[in-house]
DNA sequence: CTTATTTTGTGAAGGCTTTCACATAGATAA
DNA sequence: TTATCTATGTGAAAGCCTTCACAAAATAAG
């Protein structure tokens, strides 16, 4: 919280504006391995198919950060959203659900190569529980509660079916966590300090039918 | 387009309302299994953790679904939204790029059951190509051109890695085709009547971490 | 039949987010 | 050093989405 002075009103920023840092601190991987040192409002906004005020405004809820008449410098950019984020640093992750989906994202590279760690796998399949995946043994998802308390673990990806969710859940609350990603296609009910984020797969192939059912002309982008 | 009466001005619908006809949509499905035959707005609204007013606006947009003083029956409902998102019927579905990823999604039952039927794989990996995943042959996306164009296939989810994400695009729209579920952590640059929806979840991490980081609350505290 | 009760459907208000537009500040060039 | 140019940072305006609040419509009860 040393960002912010005592006497300063730390005002809430939307939750859009969060999302499409992530979408400039991408941007700006790829910008830097191109060897550029600074980069625009304008041709940021452009690789990301947004407006330059958006992109202006955006960053000026954290900080003047470029320079009038040059733009932002890349590299020193993206270590400010990085540590906005949050992600200036490694998060260790448990994951719940060894399925098709689960085991997919234990390898999947991209969570790595930001800093997400999957350090512990969970699930109820005794099948399962006991086996190998790059490197990591399933554990046995009843012992999540005294596993996950305490541990270096803060987030949890939720790969279980529907059904198995909520339970699961719980869990995860009681063991204090606070940081969830849930797969499962149900709204998970948690107490007010617990964070949720859904990726719900189904949804977005129902978009893509509204859109092509109505021929809905394009729009902003997710 | 024989929904809209040649007079009537088709309004734009916001995005948000079309996803929110997919949690609708899902928690009446949960309402039926229940049994219940009707259903307010107000009991629609807790499930999915929305406001009554909110449920009863995004309906209103396509017509007048409920009975005053008693509800929305079920069924009819469900069965409304269905025809309204277009997924009252089976979508076929070709998948580029059978990694983790792909590969998981091929299996991904909450697809198949909403009617989203993958029934073609793509990939560039010689050791891929021609092999079997749940009794599809992997094809060459060398061919994927030929083998798209005038097919039954109207969707394609791309799970190829971000640096070849753009040129299998540009071959499925040069096929003609006009909707992509999007997995590669890159901003696809589309022609203005082609539908892309991306899936990025180091993204939703990402969001999970600037919350945690942040302690910022859920109710907008300061 | 009349009254009380429930819950929808919807203009209008309110609130939040994006875009506009321009003063400002630094860069560049002569 | 001065002039010109470029691109930021930001109040204000515009636009969009959500919530409010109530008339209207249907049920239920007496």
């Amino acid at each position: 919280m040393d960002e912010f002075k005592e006497t300063e009103v730390k005002k809430r920023i939307a939750e859009s504006t969060i999302r499409r840092l992530s979408l400039y601190h991408r941007a700006l991987e790829a910008v830097e391995e191109n060897g550029s040192e600074t980069i625009s409002s304008k041709e940021l906004a452009k690789m990301e198919k947004l407006t330059p005020a958006q992109v202006r405004k955006d960053l000026s809820f954290f900080g003047s950060f470029g320079t009038r008449g040059l733009g932002y410098p890349v590299t020193d950019l993206k270590a400010k959203i990085a540590r906005i984020l949050g992600i200036d640093r490694v998060w260790n992750i448990a994951l719940v659900g060894v399925g098709n989906v689960g085991s997919a994202l234990v390898s999947y590279k991209e969570f790595a190569r930001q800093g997400f760690k999957i350090v512990k796998l969970f699930d109820n399949d005794q099948r399962k529980i006991g086996s190998n995946h790059k490197g990591i043994v399933v554990s046995d998802v009843k012992n999540i509660i005294s596993e996950l308390s305490g541990s270096e673990i803060e987030m949890v990806v939720v790969c279980v079916p529907g059904s198995e969710a909520q339970f699961v859940v719980n869990d995860i609350v009681k063991a204090g966590l606070r940081a969830i990603l849930n797969f499962a296609p149900v709204n998970l009910k948690v107490p007010d300090n617990v964070f949720v984020r859904n990726e719900n797969m189904a949804m977005e192939l129902e978009y893509l039918s509204y859109a092509l059912v109505n021929n809905h002309s394009k729009n902003r982008v997710k």
